[in-house]
DNA sequence: GTCTATACACCGATAGAC
DNA sequence: GTCTATCGGTGTATAGAC
């Protein structure tokens, strides 16, 4: 087997493992065993468990920017569509951080495992380089999302568009520790809610374009916006 | 040495050790050597290092709603002092946030070794419960501190304080999450601020009250907010 | 390249002398 | 109550046969 590929696969089989059972628990025999594979061939592949490691924060941030420019898709879709009455960006960014919640419900290990992986990467000296790039990620992925999302509702934003940014990344970051430790769902659904009007109030809607009327909820058509701002 | 005693010191040996190396290097060894007594001696204290650790979860939730009742004394003090023109809500909340943001920067440690109890805790089966109760010590501090504010600033929130405590709570889980993986303090201080904003306009001025005129920054009296909202 | 076997350190926990 | 000494298990990493 060529040692890229094996390298990969004992990646995904690291991902596995943390994402079920925690990064304290990805021991070289545990990540080997779910590779399937002995315990010499991933020092064969990789010198250290922290270098298989460091493969692993670049894999899932990887995963994390493609998921963020597929989950802009549909709403690049929608924009075509509805030319008439633009949604309002309110709708339209809460529309977005539910997607989010619903994938945090979903699949909890996973936000789990990227939270645990940011700590270690926080504690080990060699990984920080890894730990900037996942969030430099987050924090693209919320700007192209929020540029999206003006552009679905006709809008602009009055802050530079970094700081809106970071503050979408900042609520997401938030919702999810809060959520993984009490899993109160219709609370975060409430508090998705009132992030996305605090993030709305930065924007203004465009002069000259035909302007939302009353409620414009459940146009449907940009849907899938945020899932991607932090995507995890 | 009575075993109580005993058990303060581990727990306080502990806290120490978590907070400069992690929970992962909070070996049953390095907490005895750190409150230089013999490896025994824990086993005598504690049945096994998982009850020694959910001891050092509830003693540092205790810290931390110590910190926030601590924190409140400022505000309450302010209150007496200024009668004439209440400050604006948002500065007050924008005040506490910085003071928090200053508390992060001072001891990162602190905050980030509060993350890594509350992964393991979500990992091992028999702490969810301490899990639970460090995070409603957030909220109740949260809603507290809040509470105060509007108080000092003749306000009344519109919405239901537990919501707008748990808005408060997201938002400092984010801020020091992001935080402490970019580290850029500006950037923070920015997003505390539109933090600040966003829950202000969750409340109104009390009627038949002196308002504020212009921005009443700077008055100093209510300062100390929120380092007890989230405290840690 | 891939395996088995193993080195060596450290883990949590305990036995048993004092 | 407190200690030293040690058990059984598991961790990362490697040696060496194939």
């Amino acid at each position: 087997m060529a040692v890229e590929q094996r390298r990969r696969e004992l990646v995904d089989a690291a991902v596995r493992v943390i994402a079920r059972d925690g990064v304290a628990a990805a021991t070289t025999r545990a990540i080997v065993a779910e590779a399937g594979m002995s315990l010499a061939s991933l020092h064969y592949a990789f010198p250290s468990r922290d270098h298989l490691l460091e493969a692993v924060i670049a894999e899932v941030t990887a995963q994390e920017r493609r998921a963020a420019e597929v989950g802009l898709l549909p709403l690049a879709a929608g924009l075509h569509a509805g030319a008439a009455t633009p949604p309002r960006l309110e709708d339209v960014v809460a529309e977005g951080l539910q997607r989010y919640v619903d994938l945090l419900v979903e699949r909890p290990e996973r936000e789990q495992a990227l939270f645990e992986l940011a700590l270690y990467a926080m504690r080990t000296p060699g990984q920080r380089a890894a730990l900037v790039a996942q969030y430099a990620v987050y924090q693209e992925s919320a700007l192209a999302t929020l540029a999206a999302a003006a552009l679905a509702a006709r809008s602009r934003w009055t802050v530079p568009l970094d700081r809106a940014a970071r503050a979408l990344v900042m609520a997401t970051e938030g919702l999810t520790t809060v959520w993984l430790a009490d899993r109160d769902t219709d609370a975060a659904r409430e508090t998705a809610r009132f992030a996305a009007g605090a993030l709305a109030a930065l924007a203004e809607p465009v002069p000259g374009e035909p302007t939302p009327v009353g409620a414009a909820a459940g146009t449907g058509t940009a849907a899938g916006t945020e899932e991607d701002a932090r995507a995890h």
